[in-house]
DNA sequence: GAAGTCAGTGAACAACTGTAAGCCGAAACC
DNA sequence: GGTTTCGGCTTACAGTTGTTCACTGACTTC
């Protein structure tokens, strides 16, 4: 690469929005270390920029109001995941074996979940907390995902015969069901392997009934 | 009158008890009516009180912090759900159809929601929420629902074959279910029927695959 | 009827909070 | 080179917050 892979912003002024960016950074990430053992509308400002170690004026250089930060983090916990949703989707397109792709789909739902911990567990507070911009941000963001496994669905041969809607809420259905399980992970100590291996049981068993489901749902009715 | 029907509680003391249930209700109500636009954890003391009308001291004449009043809440929100929930599963016990059942837990869903709005929004928020013994009676709550749930399956005939862990696993997803859909018809505005109607034939459609996906489960592999 | 209990009061405490105004100094521009 | 831009700082304001204290007065008990 001739020039050294800048982000994608304009690197028009240079350093000035360099160092701009790095407080910036270190707000979201204060903030998400505090936010750990609280949620968005009780972190005061304060608190923040004391953390950072900055005054509490220069936050609003950075972010209208807390809510401005609660909305950014939102992006920078579920931003990284779409990459991966499709890269599993993909893997599915091919004729695997279902639950080949559905350990698949649990591995990556643990590992991400432990490698970012306070993300999650932001998103999981956040999904129905106190703050409605931040709840739109993370419903938009959750319906892209949802968006996304329904096309996957749809290539896959045992979606014959289901209309895009009804793909739709069963990819809603997948969508909701790998969220509930990372809360249920952040909720687990996060060392304790036996109730880890208990809820990622329970998370293929789940997964499982619903892919049989799918594949027998328009089998004639048995009664 | 001898003795005007007692409620159940030791009518020992007499008035002043009954003088401070009221107080202690009083709070309750303002709590959940407050706790509409915020949670739990932003919820200040001093504006509790000040709604009630009581000085801020009177509050731990029957709480010892916020977080008991959360608790309180959460028994108030979901004991009254529980003798519904046997309602329903008793009468899916005697062979009726499936979709009967789903259209009934649909339909008592949304008339449960309807009818305790601010209470349920109250779960929705801090079941993830700050504040941890309010996450944990909310879980254990859920939990004897899942229960509950699981016993009346089990008396089903399309039970058959299946382990009362797994069975258990099953429960939680349906459990988990309604509490998603009554998460979305919290967020839809109440007086919109068109996205009221999506959001409960989604609910529908959702436990109908499931329900398929418990009839199939021991069917071969159709590999 | 006297003695005791106890829900609720009002005042005072030592914090804390969000936000605004004006200034500084280094990076950016011409 | 000088000038402009602007991220961050300090200071200050006017509130808010949770918690404790001694108290009052209606209800309860004997």
């Amino acid at each position: 690469m001739s020039h050294t892979g800048a982000p994608a912003e304009g690197p028009r002024p240079g350093v000035r929005q360099a160092q701009k960016q790095q407080t910036r950074q270190a707000l979201l990430d204060a903030g998400l270390r505090l936010l750990e053992h609280q949620n968005l509308s009780s972190l005061g400002l304060r608190e923040l920029t004391r953390e950072v170690g900055v005054s509490p004026a220069a936050f609003y250089r950075h972010f209208p109001d807390m809510d401005g930060l609660g909305v950014a983090l939102v992006g920078e916990a579920l931003g990284s995941l779409h990459a991966m949703v499709r890269a599993v989707l993909a893997d599915g397109a091919d004729g695997s074996a279902p639950d080949a792709l559905i350990e698949r789909t649990v591995t990556i739902t643990a590992t991400y979940v432990d490698a970012h911990r306070p993300h999650i567990r932001f998103i999981a507070r956040e999904r129905h907390g106190g703050v409605r911009t931040v709840r739109e941000a993370i419903a938009a963001e959750l319906d892209r995902f949802a968006d996304e496994v329904a096309t996957g669905l749809a290539v896959q041969p045992s979606s014959a015969g289901w209309s895009a809607g009804d793909l739709h809420v069963l990819a809603g259905l997948y969508v909701d069901h790998m969220v509930s399980t990372a809360a249920e992970l952040l909720e687990a100590p996060p060392d304790d392997p036996e109730v880890r291996r208990r809820i990622l049981h329970a998370a293929r068993l789940r997964m499982r009934i619903i892919s049989v489901g799918r594949r027998h749902w328009l089998d004639p009715d048995p009664d």
